[in-house]
DNA sequence: GTGCAAATTATTGTATACAATTTAGCATCG
DNA sequence: CGATGCTAAATTGTATACAATAATTTGCAC
């Protein structure tokens, strides 16, 4: 059909279906803490507010299921995922057994480009944790995964990646949870002691700073039983 | 409540959902390979084949392809996954990274009833390999692959579990692409030897017995590429 | 006969309608 | 006054209908 040259430049494979857009949305939500922990999301109301029927709402909802940031009951609806302390404990260890792997792999074959786009990210980091407000931690959560999954990106590796995604993504959620102080999620300097470590082409050092890194993260933690789920003050929207 | 299993030919009265018990049918039909990769599977041929409506058939395609089982295309359709050589290099590369990790996992917590249960395993799965026939060589990468599974449960973490089936799942998808012995699932004796080290409290050679045992399989598999069935596939791409 | 192009067909994308199940509220009874 | 059973509302589970998109076929011109 297209015979013509001029057509491939444009791979909009980005058109998403319309219940991927939404599970995007939903799920840049939950990650950036705009959505609590339990809140119930309602088919219904999903769709409403994406302004697409039940049946978009209810694959999105699905979908996110798959990625354990919402819990789907049968006949009784889906809710953002509420981690509970075990889970969250499982979370982490899954990154402490890949992570240094993953490392491994990326240093293996990261190119000078690559590393400089690791700085890059490390200062846009470092930007956002001077900033006060709200908005400027959540950014600041994001920033500090988006680190560990350019990380997964470069080792090459499409599944691990994917799965980093993950576990990024649930470990957002137990810090909005269970997470003590702002610098929870930082470990910013340990960010840059990381990519120095790749500089050096110090392979096992830069695992064992990860390693370090990830129990840094997960000792910020209170990890106590939180049996009484406040009401929903979720809905300050 | 529960007391109506008298429909004809519809045994669908189980607690799961409709959906889930037609993924979990379809997904046992691709890792037995009774479905051959970059079969097309149509939501109508599927709803039809199940008695159920698309709705359902689409949500049970949907939620494979997030498995990687299942590869669909927007406005094409839903195919049997046909993993490419570098994905299932990928795959494979993910699992020398994890299994290690999780047989530590699991060498710290087993019990000597796993153990047993372990053992029994390695002896239903040499059974097998003693039968001959193309059920027999089915059942044997299932239970190949359940080996690996029981490790990943006994680890007790759920998150490495869920994607250990993942894995496993994919990796039998690849053996029947790629694998050229029938021995190519066994390792038949390399999972006895990793039952013994565990049994002997040396995880450090489980862990070096399972890199071997892995690297074993993926040593048995012919990854040219094989572009038989490309027509639309080839062009597209 | 070959190659392009428009119409046809088949399949997926989405919405709506109906059925089943759960939850809540209320009335009744102990 | 509290507990219990029933009715009603709301929400999910499933099916069907319609719209949009891609594949196929057919027809026409060269």
């Amino acid at each position: 059909m297209n015979s013509s040259a001029d057509e491939f430049l444009t791979p909009i494979d980005s058109a998403e279906t319309g219940a991927q857009q939404i599970r995007d949305a939903i799920r840049d939500a939950i990650v950036e803490r705009r959505l609590a922990p339990g809140t119930k999301l309602s088919e219904s109301d999903v769709g409403g507010l994406f302004n697409v029927s039940r049946t978009l709402a209810r694959a999105a909802l699905q979908a996110l299921s798959y990625e354990g940031l919402v819990s789907v009951e049968k006949n009784r609806g889906a809710f953002v995922a509420y981690p509970s302390p075990e889970e969250a404990r499982q979370i982490f260890a899954a990154r402490r057994l890949v992570e240094p792997g993953i490392l491994k792999s990326a240093a293996e074959r990261i190119t000078p480009v690559q590393l400089r786009q690791l700085r890059h990210l490390l200062l846009e980091e470092g930007r956002l944790m001077g900033e006060r407000g709200q908005s400027a931690r959540r950014a600041e959560i994001k920033a500090s995964g988006d680190f560990h999954l350019m990380v997964a990106g470069i080792s090459g590796n499409l599944i691990m990646q994917r799965f980093m995604e993950e576990l990024v993504a649930r470990s957002s959620l137990v810090i909005a949870l269970y997470g003590q102080s702002s610098a929870s999620s930082c470990g910013h300097s340990e960010h840059g002691d990381i990519i120095t470590a790749l500089e050096q082409k110090d392979i096992d050092a830069a695992c064992g700073l990860m390693l370090h890194h990830i129990a840094h993260i997960e000792a910020d933690l209170d990890l106590r039983e939180r049996k009484s789920f406040g009401l929903k003050e979720a809905f300050e929207r």
